[in-house]
DNA sequence: GTCCTGTACA
DNA sequence: TGTACTGGAC
């Protein structure tokens, strides 16, 4: 029999955990949503400094709009998102991401966000190139829809911690977290950042464990 | 499971 | 020189 308690008392104590080790991340760092949505699909197995580098180059470009991006020759824009990797796929889901804002929302963010969250969520799912992480990652830090990110980083800290199984689907675990918190954007928000910033300290692929604020708590350690 | 790809850092 | 990077399509 599963312990309700035990995990929503653990998801809880790893989030004070993290934001008393790293404080507050402030994510994500952009000037508009749809920068957001664009650096959602460009940091797809890449390391956000490259997607900076991309992002400069839209802005040096003026093509961080969705016009922009709908409209451009598929050749400048993969080479304007080259720093990025992967930018032959990514011109495509770039393309497919505009021309679907362009067709629903009239590529008007404002009305876009009016939409109801699963609604939009199934639209974005369908989307190509949008999997259900870059989904939530632009509903919640474009839009502040409260819905909780899973990553890779997710599933190794905590299945490491021993509250899940690495092989368990984005849906367990997003039902692990959202079940478990409180629906508020701000804590889904720093929650995730929390958790990339602790598996690029400690929770690395090899575990730094000597330094890790979840020690107490976690079986990898092996203090438990 | 494999492919897609530039960049940083050990 | 190898490895990892805030995945998703097929």
């Amino acid at each position: 029999m599963k312990d309700d308690n035990k995990d929503k008392s653990l998801v809880n104590d790893v989030y004070h955990r993290l934001l008393t080790a790293y404080g507050l991340q402030h994510w994500w760092p952009a000037q508009s949503p749809f920068e957001v949505m664009v650096g959602a699909v460009l940091t797809q197995s890449a390391a956000w400094t490259n997607v900076e580098k991309a992002i400069a180059n839209l802005k040096k470009a003026q093509a961080l709009s969705p016009d922009a991006i709908r409209k451009m020759p598929f050749p400048e824009l993969a080479e304007l998102i080259k720093p990025s990797g992967y930018y032959n796929v990514k011109v495509r889901k770039l393309k497919s991401l505009t021309y679907w804002l362009d067709e629903n929302y009239s590529s008007d963010i404002d009305r876009m966000e009016k939409a109801d969250t699963e609604k939009l969520r199934e639209e974005l799912l369908a989307v190509y190139g949008i999997g259900p992480e870059t989904a939530d990652s632009i509903l919640l830090y474009a839009l502040g829809k409260p819905l909780f990110v899973i990553d890779a980083y997710t599933k190794r800290i905590f299945s490491r911690i021993g509250l899940t199984n690495e092989a368990d689907s984005y849906n367990d675990y997003q039902r692990l977290f959202m079940a478990n918190l409180a629906t508020d954007v701000i804590v889904f928000n720093e929650y995730h950042a929390l958790i990339v910033k602790h598996a690029k300290e400690a929770c690395n692929k090899k575990p730094v464990c000597g330094n890790c604020c979840l020690s107490q708590i976690c079986r990898y350690s092996g203090k438990i």
